[in-house]
DNA sequence: TAAAAATACTCCATAGGTATTTTAT
DNA sequence: ATAAAATACCTATGGAGTATTTTTA
């Protein structure tokens, strides 16, 4: 007889592929899930994993295993979700994950628009790259995630909420700068300063500017605009900056000097995104709409 | 936390709407399942079935639940059964259901093209008609149904064996039998000898003579073919016949005569049917290819 | 020899059984 | 009045913890 807890271990064994730790995960000692991977392969009639005493490996079977443990536990957890989708929409407890770059940005105005149309909402926030939010959004520790859509995830359903744009902070004095606008393609590799990998702004940013060789390029372990835009402010070099990280402050900041892009602008939609089949999709289509309206 | 024993006892209290015969079906007291109905209940913040004392209904969480614990079941299964997808195909124990219009002719062709190629296949074999064989697929008690195709069952696979085409059973001397070929059309609906409800075979007889009125047909409780042509011998109507019901004892019977329809020649496909999704689906392709073997 | 997983053994939570009560028709 | 589910109470299985041993790189 195969059991949910038995999935669950399992699942956090492949994720860890690691004994203890995915022990720890589950909350549980190491020779408590010990014993219900050899369970599981007992239900199942041969091993799961070849065991190694550093690294392990799934075994073939493993494999076709873990992909089916993970798609039932999905299911499993979109059946829990039913528990809260009692009662009118977005209430009680969500975790929801937002990109670094959207953060700062959107919480600001976002938050007064949840408190007094979603009063009984209880947000739990997570801020990480986007790579991190979408495992984790995965494996079920977060209900939604708050990034820049599409993730290409077939696991997962969106819904955007508004285009953000992007612009050029140039150093003011700049040649870029006195331009009334410029494109894309103008933008050269030397100049163009970048958050620190694993950011997707900086993967889009390398799109929009059509730049794909890494070689040339100046990054920094810059892992928030507002230090980039300090280093173009003292003349560093340029930045592609999303149009709703501007701010009155920024404005009024002499040293900078923010430039339109010719068209079409390029820019980057922000969304809202969740695991198929959940039955809190109204939720989040819910939190989508509250999110455009916040923009 | 949900357990798939929750889930197993609510699916059973679901198909049989009531507790003490879905105790029974899982092999628990009534109690035992009381209470793990109850778990699940409070595990989804909400009744599930509105208790009456003769009747239950599902409550509209009981029936969103229903349909994804069905779901996850099937899933589970599906995982359970890749512990006999280990070594070459068709081996091991396989519980198939078959329909009464084709477990007589077929097992006789079947059994030894299996024995011989498939020397370590125990088939466990059940005959019920289309709607029986088909929910206890649904429910997992079959793995796999032999029966007409297509089943119009969107969670089932299907893989054809071949077409087994139908002929017209008449009375040795009446205008029919003398006739080289007949139109379906022709057959009048108080000749027509039909197999009780619940026989595709009888459905697609009708459809095949372009019948719908059910007023004016004759049925009789027979369940078998062989009883219907001992009808139809003794001058009583006429008859559609599969032409794998036709064996040498048949065409030797001086008071029947077999006639053949008219192009386009009306017929069923025979086949093969499983849970989507099932690792074991290259057993089931390769029991169709058996079957078209001894057809 | 050091890190990691498997064993050994003890404890307790939980599923299950029987007997009985409650409930609704 | 009767059939059906819930409750009460006891038993036993199995999951989990700690301590320890085995394994392999």
């Amino acid at each position: 007889m195969i059991t949910t807890r038995q999935l669950r271990y399992f699942d956090a064994l492949v994720r860890t592929g690691h004994f203890g730790r995915a022990a720890e995960e589950v909350g549980v000692s190491q020779p408590a899930l010990s014993i219900q991977i050899r369970e599981l392969e007992a239900a199942l009639g041969g091993p799961l994993v070849d065991r190694g005493t550093t690294a392990h490996r799934l075994t073939p079977l493993g494999a076709e295993v873990a992909a089916r443990a993970a798609g039932i536990l999905t299911a499993l957890r979109n059946l829990e979700d039913l528990a809260f989708v009692r009662g009118e929409v977005l209430t009680g407890p969500l975790s929801l994950g937002i990109i670094p770059t959207i953060a700062p940005y959107l919480l600001p105005r976002l938050m007064p628009v949840l408190a007094e149309h979603h009063p009984r909402l209880r947000l739990l926030l997570r801020e990480a790259v986007t790579a991190t939010v979408v495992d984790e959004l995965k494996a079920g520790k977060l209900d939604a995630v708050v990034a820049s859509l599409p993730l290409n995830e077939p696991e997962f359903d969106e819904a955007p909420a508004f285009v953000d744009r992007f612009l050029l902070a140039a150093p003011a004095g700049s040649p870029m700068a006195e331009a009334g606008e410029v494109s894309p393609g103008e933008v050269r590799a030397g100049d163009l300063l970048l958050l620190e990998d694993g950011h997707c702004l900086r993967d889009q940013a390398l799109a929009v500017c059509g730049m794909i060789d890494p070689r040339r390029l100046r990054t920094f372990g810059a892992t928030s605009l507002a230090t980039i835009l300090q280093l173009v402010a003292a003349g560093q070099g340029v930045t592609l900056l999303p149009e709703m990280a501007i701010d009155p402050g920024l404005r009024a900041d002499r040293r900078l000097a923010l430039v339109e892009f010719t068209q079409p602008q390029p820019g980057r939609t922000i969304g809202v995104a969740w695991r198929k089949g959940s039955p809190r999709d109204a939720d989040f289509r819910a939190l989508a709409a509250a999110i455009t309206a916040a923009a």
